[in-house]
DNA sequence: CACTTGACCTGTCCGC
DNA sequence: TGCGGACAGGTCAAGT
């Protein structure tokens, strides 16, 4: 899915587009996707306003009037595009976007405001989810509650990051890294882009890590995660933002999807790619050399 | 416990 | 072309 950079470029868009809008309708056609029905809908999110979007590691919180949110996660193919009546993606550029025209087939909710504008949640694979919860519900939400601290806030430190990694000692520092409990937003690519740039094997175990090279990571995974953002997030094949263009950052990617190429730091050595947690894993290996 | 695997789904790509 | 299998940005439940 849509990573941090991905989901925040996401947020900041609907800021711009949604906020103050008023919900006249909500439908779809895949329950999983939504899972209420028509009364609950009618009473808790109808004729309610957008008052504030936010982003908390993957997940996007729309707040409405009446303080019910909606939860939105967009897990491996989800978008959250905007249209309003006059939009026409790709027209003259097609480059810029992966949509032409909506609902498309992928499709599964579609939010339509009073002024005729619409927000559709496509998700391809169907993994991604919208909840709506009211203030209560939204204080025991469990993904929340159990969610590791922003990577990129003022207040998150090296020090802080150490101590989380630290929690699991034993783990190979890319699972850890992938742990939304560990840190919250960081996901394939960011993982294997900060490791690349830290000189970290992704199989290094977390305790046999310098001080050093934790205090590098911290710093990589920052600088990593604020560069996708200044360039709108990751497109490798569904991304797009909430305009319905791609992302380029992968553009500046050293490691993911590179493969067979060769290292752009050392030009000593191709790419590999390999299986780390479960996960297709890039690296290069005169950079990143295992500590176990 | 802590960690790994399978499941949730559709679509694409690669090898035969 | 066609077909089967592997794989894809995430997370959770179930298994070891």
């Amino acid at each position: 899915m849509p990573e941090l950079p991905e989901v925040e470029t996401i947020n900041v868009g609907l800021r711009k587009l949604i906020v103050n809008k008023t919900i006249k309708s909500i439908s779809t056609d895949w329950v999983k996707s939504l899972s209420y029905d028509a009364k609950y809908l009618k009473d808790n999110v109808l004729e309610q306003s957008i008052n504030r979007v936010d982003r908390r590691g993957k997940l996007l919180i729309i707040r409405l009037g009446n303080k019910y949110r909606l939860l939105i996660h967009l897990k491996m193919t989800g978008q959250l595009v905007y249209k309003d009546q006059q939009t026409r993606f790709g027209a003259g550029h097609p480059n810029d976007s992966l949509i032409n025209d909506l609902p498309d087939k992928s499709t599964r909710v579609i939010i339509q405001f009073s002024d005729n504008s619409f927000l559709y949640f496509n998700d391809q694979r169907k993994f991604g989810w919208i909840k709506i919860v009211n203030p209560d519900e939204f204080d025991n939400f469990s993904f929340l509650n159990t969610l590791g601290p922003e990577p990129l806030l003022d207040s998150f430190k090296a020090s802080d990051f150490k101590r989380n990694i630290l929690k699991r000692p034993n783990s190979e520092i890319k699972a850890v890294l992938l742990d939304q409990k560990i840190i919250a937003g960081i996901g394939n690519i960011y993982a294997d882009e900060s490791l690349w740039l830290a000189k970290i094997h992704p199989k290094s175990k977390v305790n046999r890590l310098s001080d050093q090279k934790i205090k590098d990571l911290f710093n990589a995974m920052q600088q990593i995660l604020r560069l996708s953002i200044t360039n709108g997030g990751s497109s490798d094949r569904n991304y797009v933002n909430a305009e319905g263009k791609k992302g380029n950052y992968l553009e500046f990617a050293n490691v993911y999807k590179r493969d067979k190429q060769l290292c752009p730091r050392c030009k000593k050595a191709n790419i590999l790619k390999i299986r780390v947690a479960s996960r297709g894993t890039h690296l290069c290996p005169n950079c990143q050399k295992v500590q176990k």
